[in-house]
DNA sequence: CTGTTAGCGCATTCAT
DNA sequence: ATGAATGCGCTAACAG
């Protein structure tokens, strides 16, 4: 019936020693002859010591739990960062107390209090990826804080963002590389951040080539569909030659694609055509239909984790904004269905 | 240079009383002279206090977290059910430990002593939807285990699932109230259990008809684009009239309506579809282009938590498993472009 | 009703 | 090199 679970104060009974030097060298510190350390490690493989991390905690004035502020948890996009960080996380022995706040200003008062009471050893707040920078909740803790999908909108904060510079220049050079030299763009409004940055890599690369975008500065309205269509039919209006397009998102990838194949044009042959966001591959799907760019959200998640877990450690916490950079999918719409 | 944070022991002091009756009237408990609690409550709103949850934790011998046992966690269909899972838990105040061990015995193994050392105050196992039982993990704990988006090989364990039967009927009956009398089935091999639910629930609200599956036993292969197609030729082959489609997923469903499309069928008109997965929502595009079952996998996980967390708090819990009713999206498949 | 006394399990000075 | 003594912050059984 002795169901009760054994504690350093049995290991050191049967190793016939104190609690405190069993205590040391379980944990390999401070110095202890070989002959006691011996017997302290056999004691303990034998009763098979666990030590009470409840115990541990109290007594060293941390939680192992890392909070998460959350400011869209069930969307699509978020969630791979989240569960990228909350298995990286579990990975270091750090559970995590997750509080989805819509950024509701009550709401994260009250969650900063909790955390604070829960001792977290550190804060992970997960943006929704919109461009539009969060407001800093830094000053609310004495623990390290790192912002993951979002910028914070104090420039003293750390937080790890998807790299859409780099992205652009990857779906530019791509393009180029298979001989397209007409390239056109549709994306969402230059006023949003992360279209841009895409924007922004896809013209570096092509300006140094001595190319300019198809268009002149791209067509630029929303992320959806419609517009996708949209811009497919202004461009095939315009008369202007082309031969491929980058667009901002899957979405209005597939959704110019429609255009331009009712239209008679082939794919890639006629028009190549380089998405984002690998939404196939989100849902598992990996039918390669669509050349796409992969943001890496989950390496988002992860990476952000990691930084705040070696924070926590002691490691390096330089503010700053960190980039995680996507990586290309081949699809059929740039390199055809392959004999592969 | 006070930054210590305020304990019990402050709010005692200052308010004339010991520490264990402040203790009690701060949670409630047991008889105090209206007098005392008043003075309690008072110092305690001025120091703003807020008991050290890890103190309380070593005390009661809890820990308010949860082991998360994951055997896919970055799956696309595993990670809905996982963020539901751990924002109701956060909601509850209870973190989250994950441990994504891919059915690795030893892992497993590991992950258990693991979570008894954090003393876990409950265990969540989330499966990945497949059809086969994962080996039941109850007996190495003393808290509540529950399974979620999976099924567990012991029967006294207890699980929360995607009701494939009800997914089934709901799209039968869909598909029957839009006058469809001639409807077929594709879907994968009847040896999934996830696939035959579904056809079961599809064919029991057509027997009800008097009606029977188009093709007899339905068109079963697997989960698979290639699939899909194969099976809209193998059924335009045959020949049999037919006018509706309930497929397996949303990857067939797309699959086939290109072949019906290239076969000059028109859709819904001539045929309707409905799939299953609602892979649109998925990734918040809300296009209802294609009638589809959405599985609710969120509230999969949301329920599985709920149900835990309750447990924990000395709730039911009965063996058995517990079945969460999709929804059924309506989309241009089936009713078309309503003019809404 | 309220205060005293013990723990909870471990880490950590400080002596020895 | 080892052990005794404290403390972490709170809860709980028992007295008064």
């Amino acid at each position: 019936m002795s169901k009760k679970a054994i504690s350093l104060k049995d290991v050191a009974a049967i190793a016939g020693v104190s609690v405190s030097t069993a205590s040391k060298v379980l944990r390999g510190q401070g110095k202890a002859s070989d002959a006691t350390r011996e017997r302290i490690m056999e004691a303990a493989a034998r009763l098979d010591y666990e030590p009470n991390a409840l115990g541990q905690f109290l007594a060293q004035g941390r939680s192992a739990t890392i909070g998460v502020l959350t400011l869209n948890a069930p969307g699509a996009f978020t969630m791979p960062v989240l569960t990228g960080a909350t298995t990286a996380l579990g990975a270091r022995d750090l559970s995590v107390l997750v509080a989805d706040s819509r950024l509701d200003r009550a709401l994260i008062a009250a969650t900063v209090r909790k955390f604070r009471a829960r001792k977290v050893d550190g804060l992970l707040v997960v943006g929704d990826g919109s461009g539009t920078a969060m407001r800093s909740v830094t000053d609310g803790f004495t623990v390290p804080v790192v912002y993951a999908y979002g910028l914070s909108d104090d420039p003293a904060d750390v937080s790890f963002l998807h790299n859409g510079f780099v992205a652009g220049e990857l779906a530019g050079r791509h393009l180029l590389s298979l001989g397209r030299r007409r390239i056109a763009h549709f994306s969402a409004s230059l006023d949003d951040q992360s279209a841009r940055e895409r924007a922004d890599g896809l013209r570096s690369v092509l300006a140094a080539e001595g190319l300019d975008l198809v268009g002149g500065r791209g067509f630029h309205g929303d992320w959806s569909r419609a517009w996708g269509r949209r811009a497919a039919e202004d461009l095939l209006a315009s008369g202007e030659p082309f031969d491929a397009v980058f667009c901002g998102n899957d979405t209005i990838a597939v959704a110019a694609s429609e255009v331009f194949r009712q239209a008679g044009l082939r794919i890639p042959d006629d028009v190549a055509i380089v998405g984002f966001d690998n939404l196939a591959g989100l849902m598992d799907q990996h039918d390669r239909a669509l050349t796409t760019i992969d943001p890496l959200l989950s390496e988002v998640g992860t990476r952000a984790a990691e930084y705040l877990a070696e924070a926590i450690d002691g490691g390096e916490f330089t503010p700053g904004v960190h980039r995680v950079d996507g990586v290309l999918i081949e699809g059929d719409s740039t390199v055809g269905p392959l004999p592969r």
